[in-house]
DNA sequence: TAATTATCTTAACATATATTTGAATGACTA
DNA sequence: TAGTCATTCAAATATATGTTAAGATAATTA
């Protein structure tokens, strides 16, 4: 008698990227209530202001972390892919600090966080791997820093394709070669610290050196070693268990 | 008969910025084991690739995070002050994703992370208010990404200079007016991803403008509200217990 | 199918920030 | 006290990126 597959594992497998769970830290991750549902592309998930009950975990499309400048600018602080975990940056504060939206149309499951929190007591191994999740994305916020202060347009924008590739990699959400980027180059630019038309110029300019191949959104890589000596890319802020690359 | 003051009181502080801790909780942090050390300027605390054994607070003096890129351009990611915990980053990580060096002379107490982990996991509002410190230096890296992607030079100074004000009084370190900055204009451009010629272009712009007043390093604030505007500063990142401003 | 809208592309031009260099100032050392 | 060194300041020039605008392409809706 096999139980009904939660779609909790995807979380539970980007957790084990990270860190060691047993099979009993598994049922009971496994066994958080939850409620499903989809949102349409630009929703928001979490509103800075608001205080976060809940927690949401990504199944299917894509999401952002976003902040607003005074003037309206905006910056998109992290992307998160299927599997990940939306709100382990708010699990211990009482209001949120930015914006969480959908990129794509989105499946997401939503866990009361106190039910996290009680598992992340009671379970210190759960408790850790929410732990080292989000010491994980700081590293990445951290290399995001260093990617948008440091690095000029054509590396950055390098960085963050070989990132992105990466992390689909690492969840298995890579069918075949390259992927299909799930932005606008506005939102792109955005994320990047850029100017829609300077992301413009600067794709094509990867493209024109032959580093990227493209179709409409979709990216492939004839040349990574290439893309990623440009993009000064290493994994190590990942924090992969097997180091890759 | 009164046990000698732990320097670890500082640390205690710190947290204790954000989070809830009882008697038992102080008297259990303050018997932690640690060791004293002094350093000169520009040590290093952590090295990118090590595998962090100790955790490091800083008790006197201030200290950075910093990344290098591969062509050896050099972004600080953040900045410390007396009481911070340095290490508590790489708490759960195997290897060190960046480094961590003094900005001046600093006193430094190092606890064994195999201890801090123990005390996290047997007590439960100590690990709370550990995870809590995490994220709110997560925020405040989001809140930098945010500093660097989206604003000039003169607003992205100004949020800075805000930014440690506020953070130096929470520590209760503001000694009257305005502060000593412990950088030079080379370090403060590495932390606004600018170069030290801007930075001084800049600084100037914001004195001559009378938003700051400046003494060697020394700087005041005879404006404070029309600088916090200009930053476009609010405090919620930082998630004081008490909104301030 | 046509119409509407979002996104991508391109070009010309504007500007913020970088680069280079050197002099002035102050801090530290012999 | 002089001498070295790091830091600050300043000016000229270069360049990466931003701005504005408009046409082209693709996606969506009527």
């Amino acid at each position: 008698m096999t139980a009904t597959p939660s779609p909790l594992v995807l979380m539970l497998r980007k957790l084990e990227t990270h860190a060691v769970l047993d099979a009993a830290d598994r049922v009971a991750m496994l066994a958080l209530p939850y409620t499903l549902r989809t949102y349409e592309p630009s929703s928001y998930l979490v509103r800075e202001g608001d205080a976060p009950e809940q927690c949401a975990v990504l199944l299917s499309g894509f999401a952002y972390r976003q902040k607003l400048t005074g003037a309206g600018m905006r910056q998109i602080v992290s992307l998160h892919i299927p599997g990940e975990p939306l709100d382990f940056q708010h699990l211990f504060l009482d209001v949120a600090d930015h914006n969480v939206q959908t990129l794509t149309r989105a499946e997401v499951a939503t866990i009361p966080r106190t039910a996290l929190r009680e598992l992340a007591r009671t379970r210190a191994s759960i408790g850790n791997a929410i732990f080292i999740n989000t010491l994980v994305e700081a590293s990445i916020f951290r290399e995001w820093i260093l990617n948008i202060g440091r690095r000029d347009a054509r590396s950055r924008l390098a960085h963050f394709l070989c990132e992105f590739a990466i992390r689909l990699d690492m969840q298995g959400l890579t069918g075949g070669e390259g992927y299909e980027l799930p932005m606008s180059q506005e939102q792109l630019g955005d994320a990047l610290g850029l100017t829609a038309v300077h992301v413009n110029r600067t794709i094509k300019s990867l493209e024109i050196d032959g580093l990227i191949t493209r179709n409409r959104r979709r990216i492939s890589f004839p040349q990574w070693d290439a893309l990623r000596e440009l993009a000064d890319f290493s994994s190590r802020y990942l924090h992969l268990a097997q180091q890759r690359l």
